[in-house]
Formats: structure tokens, C-alpha cells, sequence
DNA sequence: ATTCAACTTGACAATATTTGTCAAATATAA
DNA sequence: TTATATTTGACAAATATTGTCAAGTTGAAT
């Protein structure tokens, strides 16, 4: 597997890497200090629009963040269904074929 | 692939079958026919108590009906994004790594 | 064409969840 | 200790979800 860096490790371990503080980077994302805290240590989930920012603004990987980002809100959601990991794959299989059939196929 | 059928799809198909009428169905589920008839044309979700009430009543396989409807919501939280798949993927990485893990392998 | 039952629609209300602030508590370092 | 950074938890505001209701539409049977 390739990086299994949950989105608040890579929001800290860079963030202490370029020196700043949370001070810094929420007053970037306007908001308070507290909720960057918790989205870095992953007791809350940052928006869309903020992962965006925060990948600006620390110089990750827009879609490698987003990526992980989205990941983590699908896990989220089927966190605690036991059937949780076949609707993952019947989903993909629905995206599948909606592909396929929205490319003429 | 199996089976493509929507939530809602399975549910009116179903209760036609049956011969019974919305309002039947959602008297035992204990909501308006309106929101019914919403969910069976797609344009509401049901939740998950829901759900399985519907499985019991119309006599649909409990599981599949659930994966389908997690299947959805899924399907719903990443419908706008150009990386979901790839985060469905990565998502799906990152259950079975789980599995392995919590399974002492 | 009128009537009747089933269903649909959309405006709105209630409730739950998410997203945020703030102030106090806890570290960490000088 | 003092100062700064982070964390915590109670609360408030904003948003999303879930529901009701009443009026509108549809279709079948007079």
C-alpha cells in the first residue's frame, strides 16, 4: 500500500515541518484555533473548502489530500455496518457502469 | 453484475407486488405517505431503522436491501467529486488493511 | 365529465447534526 | 514562575434531515 497518512497527521506533521502555528493556519482558514486542533488530531472532519486551503497553504498534495480526505468521510459513514465493506464495492461497480454507459459503451 | 435496482425501485416494485398501498406501508412505518412515495421515487433517503422495517414488511432480503442503500449514501456523499472513485478505492485499501491488522495478521 | 381513491408536490415546521466560538485547563519551554 | 502553544468541553449558530399538511395531479370507474 502505498500512504496511509490520515488527513490530520498530514495537516500536523507538515504544518510543525514548516514552522507555523496553529494561530497561523486557522487565521487562514478563518476559524478558530480549536477546531484546526481537532481536525489535526482527527476529533473533527474539515470541510472541503479547508482541505483545499490547508493543501495551499501547506503545500500538500491537492489530490492526494482530497483523495484521503473523501476516503475518510466514506469510511465515516459506514463505520459501523457490518455490511460496510460490500456496499464499497457494489458502489464501485455502480460507478462502473455508470461510466461506461455515459461514454457510449 | 447482479443486480442494478435502486432502493427505491426494489421498495415500489415490491409493495405493487404485494398489492399494497403507500398507505399501508408507511402506517407502519409511522410517517406521512408523502415522504414515502418520496423514497420510492428517489427523491428522499430512507434511514437506516427504515430500512429494515421496509425489508420486513415487503419481505425483501434484508441484506442486499441494506447494501444497496449504503451503496447509495456512498454513491450520494462522493456524487460531485472527480477523485471518488480513486477515494473509493482508497477507501476499500484501507478497510481491508484494517481487517488485516485488527485480525492479528 | 364527475367522482373517488391513490399518489405527488411543495411550503413549511421540528429535530438532529455540523460547524463554530469562547474561556478555562493543560502542556512545554525559557 | 511566566509566557506561549495546544487542548478541552460547554455552548451557540448555521445547516441538513426528517417529518407534516394541504392542495394538486392522475387514472379508473362510473
Amino acid at each position: 500500500m502505498k500512504n496511509s497518512r490520515s488527513v490530520g497527521e498530514l495537516l500536523r506533521e507538515k504544518r510543525e515541518e514548516k514552522g507555523l502555528l496553529l494561530r497561523h493556519v486557522s487565521a487562514e482558514l478563518d476559524i478558530d484555533t480549536a477546531i484546526l486542533s481537532k481536525i489535526e488530531r482527527g476529533e473533527r472532519k474539515a470541510n472541503k473548502e479547508q482541505i483545499i486551503k490547508l493543501a495551499e497553504i501547506l503545500d500538500l498534495n491537492k489530490e492526494d489530500l482530497v483523495v484521503q480526505y473523501l476516503s475518510e468521510k466514506i469510511l465515516y459513514e459506514i463505520k459501523d455496518e457490518e455490511l460496510g465493506e460490500k456496499a464499497l464495492k457494489v458502489a464501485e461497480q455502480q460507478i462502473k457502469y455508470n461510466n461506461k454507459k455515459n461514454s457510449g459503451q
